[in-house]
DNA sequence: AGCTGTTTGACCCAATTTTGACCCTGGCAA
DNA sequence: TTGCCAGGGTCAAAATTGGGTCAAACAGCT
């Protein structure tokens, strides 16, 4: 059986390119030129991957993003002419899974969409060993024990969700708005002051010199990193 | 499989030429006589790439360069009678990839059309990995970590906003505007003092001769290019 | 109330970005 | 040839934005 996706984009070029693409390569298209178009067929025809373009008059990508997510966890890649990181990191952070910058090739789109339905139809695979260690700092991640120098340190709900997604994602930077929306919920996306707060606590029970920090790096105006040689 | 190129231009004989030459030289290709036509025939053909007249009554090339790069980054060269800079700027920001003035030799044509195509057909082998390695320079533009001589690299949003646009086209010029509006925007078009400064800023972080430099190249009046052997 | 955890505000310091002054080069007209 | 000019490079100061720190306020709990 083929696997149906659905367009919104308000180009009809776009549309139409799209269409044509896709079926060539045995997918089933359906195409919305609106948003309010597109949330109704989402209902109607329940797409198995939604293709959504960010510029839209009306209702424009990030609503029709947050709108469906509110109820389906289907994948979303979205479409957009620009390549500044606000803008993906928005739309990451609205429920996309992917993102591509227009213009595109056809080919790297299919990838992206083989690559986006492959993940979702694999159940989410747990790590083999949820224990952290380098040097002397230990973090359980299962049993939320972490140990600084030989001692028990005591974290925080708050602080043990940030430290657990953090070395989940290592080496790899955080923005700001992921890890609030994904500690805090995503209507705290915007309490960057919070989050610092959170950061220096957290810096202040692991590192060994916090000021300094090994683990928890900053990247100005992005997020933060948790860095480690372990991965 | 014989890659399809779509010809746009006004002039019969211009369009009869070039099938001929491209068709003893194994190609496949699709002749538009109009803007529209070509419109029109590059969502149905969908060809691997697109040769287009500058001047054409109706839509002219300009504009129809726009409106394929609002979703295709499929290759386009561009024709032109006239030999100014200003036409060949304007061709790059609209999107075009290369520019050849009239008359010109077939053998050029087919120098700049196979040029064109090795270009284009690389980026889909590197979609698993999206890391970028020549020399002793890495960037792992999705981690966001630069490696310079084994060391890491610090970015700032900035730099690695530009970094990732100039390494995302690979030997291929990005005009000042083109780099301007998509990493600060539109509005931002003409500030090309900024832009100066921070692929200054570029260079000395990941030059080895920031007064040489081997990645990012200066093409006066025009822009920058991202030169690399590995694509 | 007392305890813990979280948010907020005030303040200062640091990183990033923009801007301005100046230099160097290649092209070109006098 | 000289001298000028435009475009680009360089450097550092200025402006802007963001992050760290500390403590007080606040919210939930028992």
């Amino acid at each position: 059986m083929s696997t149906k996706i659905l367009v919104i984009d308000d180009e009809p070029q776009i549309r139409r390119a799209l269409k044509i693409g896709f079926e060539r390569n045995g997918y089933e298209v359906q195409l919305a030129a609106t948003g309010e178009e597109g949330l109704d067929k989402m209902a109607v025809e329940m797409p198995e991957l939604l293709i959504l373009d960010l510029a839209m008059p009306g209702i424009d990508g990030f609503e029709v993003c947050r709108q469906v997510r509110s109820w389906s966890s289907i994948p979303i890649i979205v479409l957009s002419v620009r390549e500044r990181e606000e803008d993906k990191i928005q739309a990451l952070d609205c429920g996309a899974d992917d993102f591509i910058s227009k213009p595109f090739g056809v080919g790297e789109l299919l990838a992206r969409v083989r690559a986006v339905l492959r993940r979702s139809k694999q159940p989410e695979k747990t790590l083999g060993t949820p224990i952290f260690s380098e040097g002397d700092l230990e973090v359980d991640l299962d049993k939320r024990l972490v140990h600084k120098a030989g001692d028990v340190v005591h974290l925080t709900p708050k602080e043990y969700d940030l430290l657990s997604l953090l070395i989940n994602n290592p080496n790899r930077v955080l923005t700001h708005r992921q890890l609030l929306t994904r500690v805090w919920g995503p209507e705290y996306a915007e309490d960057h002051h919070s989050l610092r707060v959170h950061i220096a606590n957290l810096r202040n029970k692991i590192e060994t010199d916090p000021a300094r920090p090994h683990f928890i790096q900053t990247e100005t105006r992005v997020g933060y990193r948790f860095t480690s040689k372990n991965f």
